[in-house]
DNA sequence: GGCTATTGGACG
DNA sequence: GTCCAATAGCCA
């Protein structure tokens, strides 16, 4: 008889043996359906020596059901899942889950039926109608999606379907798409460019792992350059991914991507429908998909030829997933270029530090571009101090950044102020009690928002209307606002320059692909003098009009003891600066502190990145922080305070004696409440000889919990939320 | 004794 | 994860 290891979709379940039945053909990586007891579940056939478990007797075996219609999964993409699921403690079910997780691409027709609105009206129009027909103008997809757009029911749209005001329309699922071409525009590029791209190039050719960091200044044209070797790949008929920190913002990109490949690339990312989902998923798997744009979860997708890995803005902690599986995409997508045996480029202009020492260990080929391109010139930047240079009460832009807006303005230049915090005012208090807006679930103030009058928690997304009256004292007139927002500077700007056409960019208003078009094409067009935005308006854009960038209050990600606060400041602010003077005219950068004596700020200042670094580095190494040592985190939560902290503390009681790993805690978490769970948090620093998920694992799989309580490990946290 | 809530093991 | 049976807890 014939036995088949299943790896089952679920953490629960342990690996389970089949049997296969007669003419089935399976190998590992198939995914098949198997029965359980009365269900059926899904699992992918794996090397038995692979996949430890419990070996049962073959009369116990049940036959696999069926093998789904789809490519198997490769022995590299099952490679990394193993890599993966032991580097980070999660379970191989959960990292598998993310190769599968496609919206039906499984099974299911080639075809199916989409509606649109007809232009017709109904015999009869009711409240719901009406906000039906409003909510679809220009939509099309299935009636369970829009009924998710529209917020009416699916009898409702059923009930519009029958009326003919909503038409059908069959729709191939896996119709291809537009294909990419190699040489479809002729790129310009400057020796520099040229000589990274041709190292790309020959990479690509060689078909062979080689890690590459492409450091270069904002401005120099790092997409360009690696879009070569991305020619390069489609002329071997290999795919490319490109992984972006912010899907919200690849509009740019694609325009760009368009440019110069004729076609757009195939796009992925969690909000897609899942019809697209489906058509994409597919076309990956096949191959069909020739060069593949998403966010951190393309890279667990199964492609059939990969060629090429960019991680674009490979700095970016977005890359770094703090839910489910705690992985980080820009280390991962290396491991995986490994696995493929293909090159992996990360581009930045701001390269974690990690990402630099893997370069200067030669692990990583540096590739390095110094200067902007078309002869601009890196901005002028200074700071201003705020202990000197105070804003008037309630204001928060200081007199310099005041004259220097107003010049920009008379001169018909644009201006960008940035502030890492979206909405109105991050605190609201009552004058009269002290009484402050909190969310109920979360350790977390509420953020008072005005352009959708709505207090809101940023944390677990809980919105209400914000009261005329303070709700602990009944006092009415009585509820302040306290330090500002974007929505706020957007006020004062306005105050400032009341000619000033201001646009508030954050993932509040830029919500969909439309609105990001749009604002990029207003900014182009020079409808828009002033930007404010919050980390949204660092990376990315290129506005030739844009001279002067104004950092409201730099000092803002220097709070909050995150152990790469400092780097990530000067990331933030170097990367926000580099929006400045991109075209022919000069850029001016003024910096908002009240520490202008503190190294990072005053490398920014001094535009001296290399002393920055090495100041960095030299705390790094003295703290047994990454590269040079290690963190992990253990995270307890439960919606029961008293549950979590006794789980917490019974961790903390077993905790391994060693000389090359040091144990903190337990202790509150920094949100000690979040999204209704109290969270305790244990933190790990271990030298780099310390087996450091194998104390984990054996540390924590001897404890048992009681079921509401969870466990989460965090390797190389980012977030120390 | 009979009912419900909780726990633990099987599921291949 | 989900089901089911064994067990514990509770009342009459």
């Amino acid at each position: 008889m014939k036995r088949a290891r299943l790896l089952i979709f679920n953490a629960a379940l342990g690996p389970l043996d089949y049997s296969v039945p007669a003419g089935m053909e399976v190998r590992p990586g198939s995914v098949v359906i198997a029965p359980l007891g009365p269900r059926q579940i899904m699992g992918v056939v794996w090397d038995a020596d692979r996949l430890p478990g419990t070996s049962v007797a073959d009369s116990k075996l049940r036959p696999i059901l069926s093998v789904l219609p789809i490519p198997p999964i490769q022995p590299q993409l099952m490679r990394l899942i193993e890599w993966t699921a032991d580097y980070y403690c999660a379970s191989m079910a959960s990292v598998a889950r993310m190769v599968i997780a496609s919206g039906g691409a499984l099974k299911g027709p080639a075809t199916m039926t989409e509606y649109r609105l007809s232009g017709g009206m109904p015999e009869r129009m009711t409240p719901q109608r009406e906000r039906a027909v409003g909510a679809l103008e220009g939509e099309q997809a299935t009636i369970r999606e829009l009924a998710g757009l529209s917020g009416v029911s699916e009898g409702v749209l059923r009930g519009l379907v029958n009326q003919g005001v909503l038409e059908p329309v069959e729709v191939d699922c896996d119709r291809p798409y537009p294909r990419a071409r190699a040489d479809h525009a002729q790129p310009k590029l400057s020796a520099d460019q040229q000589g990274a791209a041709t190292r790309f190039v020959e990479a690509v050719q060689a078909q062979d792992f080689a890690p590459f960091l492409l450091d270069g200044v904002t401005g120099s044209g790092k997409t360009e350059t690696y879009f070569e070797g991305i020619a390069a790949a489609l002329e071997s008929d290999r795919q490319v991914l490109v992984l972006l920190p912010e899907i919200a913002l690849t509009e740019a990109f694609l325009r760009r991507f368009e440019d110069r490949f004729g076609a757009a690339p195939v796009l992925w990312h969690s909000s897609l429908k899942s019809t697209e989902r489906r058509r994409a998923w597919r076309a990956i798997s096949s191959g069909e998909a020739q060069v593949v744009v998403g966010a951190r979860s393309a890279l667990f997708l199964p492609y059939a030829r990969l060629g090429l890995i960019v991680v674009d803005e490979a700095h970016e902690i977005s890359f770094k997933q703090d839910d489910g599986v705690r992985y980080n995409a820009r280390d991962v997508a290396v491991m995986r270029a490994r696995f493929e045996k293909i090159p992996v480029i990360l581009a930045s202009a701001t390269p974690a530090l990690e990402s630099l020492h893997m370069a200067d260990s030669g692990i990583y080929e540096k590739l390095v571009l110094p200067s902007r391109f078309g002869g601009a010139q890196m901005p002028d930047i200074k700071t201003v101090n705020l202990t000197e240079e105070k804003p008037a009460s309630q204001h928060w832009i200081a007199p310099p950044l005041v004259e220097a807006l107003k010049l920009r303005l008379e001169r018909g230049e644009q201006s960008l102020l940035f502030l890492n915090r979206r909405g109105y005012a991050p605190l609201t208090l009552c004058r009269h009690c002290g009484f402050r807006f909190q969310c109920p679930n979360c350790s977390a103030w509420l953020v008072e928002h005005r352009l959708s009058s709505r207090l809101a928690c940023h944390h677990c997304g809980l919105e209400t209307a914000p009261p005329d009256k303070c709700p602990e004292c009944g006092e009415s007139d009585c509820l302040v606002a306290c330090g500002p927002g974007v929505e706020r500077i957007a006020d004062e700007v306005a105050e400032i320059l009341p000619d000033a056409r201001i646009a508030v960019v954050t993932s509040d208003t830029l919500n969909s692909p439309e609105k990001a078009a749009a604002f990029v094409q207003h900014a182009e067009q020079g409808l828009i003098d002033v930007i404010v935005g919050t980390q949204l308006v660092t990376k990315g854009f290129h506005f030739p009009e844009l001279t002067l960038v104004g950092v409201i209050d730099a000092d803002l990600g220097l709070e909050g003891g995150d152990l790469r606060a400092a780097e990530r400041t000067y990331q933030q602010v170097a990367q926000v600066a580099g929006r400045a003077g991109r075209g022919a005219k000069p850029g001016e950068v003024l910096i908002q502190t009240r520490h202008p004596e503190a190294p990072v700020i005053a490398a920014l200042a001094a535009g001296d990145r290399d002393a920055f670094y090495e100041a960095e580095t030299e705390a790094r190494r003295h703290a047994g922080a990454p590269p040079f040592g290690r963190w992990a985190a253990i995270i307890v939560s439960s919606e029961d305070d008293a549950e979590a902290r006794e789980a917490a503390n019974r961790i903390g009681a077993t905790r391994p004696m060693l000389d090359d790993v040091q144990v903190l805690g337990p202790a509150p978490a920094p949100m000690a409440l979040l999204r209704g769970r109290y969270r305790y948090r244990l933190l790990l620093n271990a030298r780099r000889s310390a087996n450091l998920q194998d104390v984990i694992r054996q540390w924590l799989s001897a404890l048992s919990f009681p079921p509401g309580v969870r466990v989460g490990v965090d390797i190389d946290p980012y977030s120390f939320v």
